[in-house]
DNA sequence: TTTAATAATGACGGTAATGTCAATTTTAAG
DNA sequence: CTTAAAATTGACATTACCGTCATTATTAAA
């Protein structure tokens, strides 16, 4: 009987297709995009509860419930994949991260830094298997891996460095070592974003008690004025 | 020729061993140790270099010059000898890691917390391999490692916790959420720890300065009063 | 209905790292 | 020197996962 294949009992097996003279259909086109986002949606539940090295390629596509070769015609490994879903993540908490302006005709700056805090949460927050997969995504699974966070992560500290050092300038801050307290700063929110997942940020009423606390935390340290 | 093996051109091949009538002599006992520790230190510089998954048997077994079938007299798995060199940092950084005692006969505060800080920077230091071990060491090795992880920061964020709320009752720290303020203060610590192999903080006074800008930064935070 | 193009399938071969063990070497006691 | 115990060795069997590809299923145009 050779290799012949056999229909998955109770599997879904299509999604529909097209052909056109030009290549695809763009009906085909938006069909294989919501396919490619079916193995993508499992890739990051297994990845959030596995970690990267722990899960497998047959992890991902029974949690896809699609066939290993289906797998292969979408994405050429579980690196790619997981470097889709890494830079897909880190490329929205990019974009909700903005830099502090100072000077009239800018909202307050406290208000910009509980806009920051707020958003990249609220990306977190917009599917549960993010927060697990930043937080179980260190340094050490792969080299390429390993610097796209460090460039993430210093991009983040050299736009805090350089507020510091515009603060030092206007006078607002004290007199500090910019690239230690930056670090100091991305840590203090790294570790509390992390697990944001386990809080109930959902309520926004709880969300900005999260971020005054973090943000108050930062400005005005721990001790009675 | 069966499966003989040849002597390896320029290992040294033994740290000598003896025997006694109760199973091993104290001299041997204190070889066995020997071996046992060289391979855990190529074991450390492994998996600083390359992380735990990245890092194969046969890397260790390379960097420590010994045969495969010796790592498995001393060692059941990787995963056996990653265990051994993580409990022995967590174990050292553990130690070194002292309640603030309030009240006198105690050292002044700060300077409690200055000896915490700077004791676990020298733990890192005292072998360049930490740091790099604790930095790529992340969640999502091992359900083991895991919770090994996840206890040993639990156990600090509950030190500085129940530190905190002394100084509220005591009228020395502004009311704060002490549960988050934790969190915050032990990643700060982190973010800094983790990056102190590349420091030069050798040398006492850098360690000094660098102890008490980030002591200061948890303290008074970043404002000018 | 027929048929060509596209999509999906899963058995299978390849690869890489693991842990074992029979053989060998070294040690130290007699 | 002889010899038994202890330590070391590396070839090899095993395991586990990966990516391929010939086959089958589905689609939509003719």
């Amino acid at each position: 009987m050779g290799t012949a294949p056999m229909a998955a009992s109770t599997r879904i097996k299509r999604l529909q297709t097209g052909a056109s003279t030009d290549g695809r259909s763009s009906r085909a086109k938006t069909l294989r995009k919501e396919r490619r986002e079916q193995i993508l949606a499992a890739g990051r539940r297994v990845f959030a509860e596995k970690g990267y090295h722990a899960a497998s390629i047959t992890d991902v596509i029974e949690a896809a419930d699609v066939a290993r070769g289906t797998f292969y015609l979408y994405f050429d490994s579980k690196r790619e994949i997981f470097e889709t879903i890494l830079d897909d993540l880190l490329e929205r908490l990019t974009a909700v991260i903005h830099r502090v302006e100072l000077g009239p005709g800018h909202p307050p700056i406290l208000e910009q830094l509980h806009g920051n805090v707020e958003r990249v949460i609220q990306v977190l927050l917009s599917n549960r298997d993010l927060p697990s997969i930043l937080r179980r995504t260190a340094i050490g699974i792969d080299e390429d891996f390993d610097r796209k966070l460090t460039d993430f992560y210093a991009r983040i500290t050299g736009l805090i460095e350089r507020a510091l050092l515009r603060g030092m300038q206007q006078g607002l801050l004290r007199p500090l070592n910019p690239n230690l307290i930056a670090k100091s700063i991305l840590g203090s929110f790294k570790e509390l974003a992390v697990y944001s997942a386990t809080a109930s940020l959902e309520d926004p009423a709880q969300l900005r008690a999260f971020s005054d606390e973090l943000i108050r935390y930062n400005m005005e340290g721990i001790l009675k004025r």
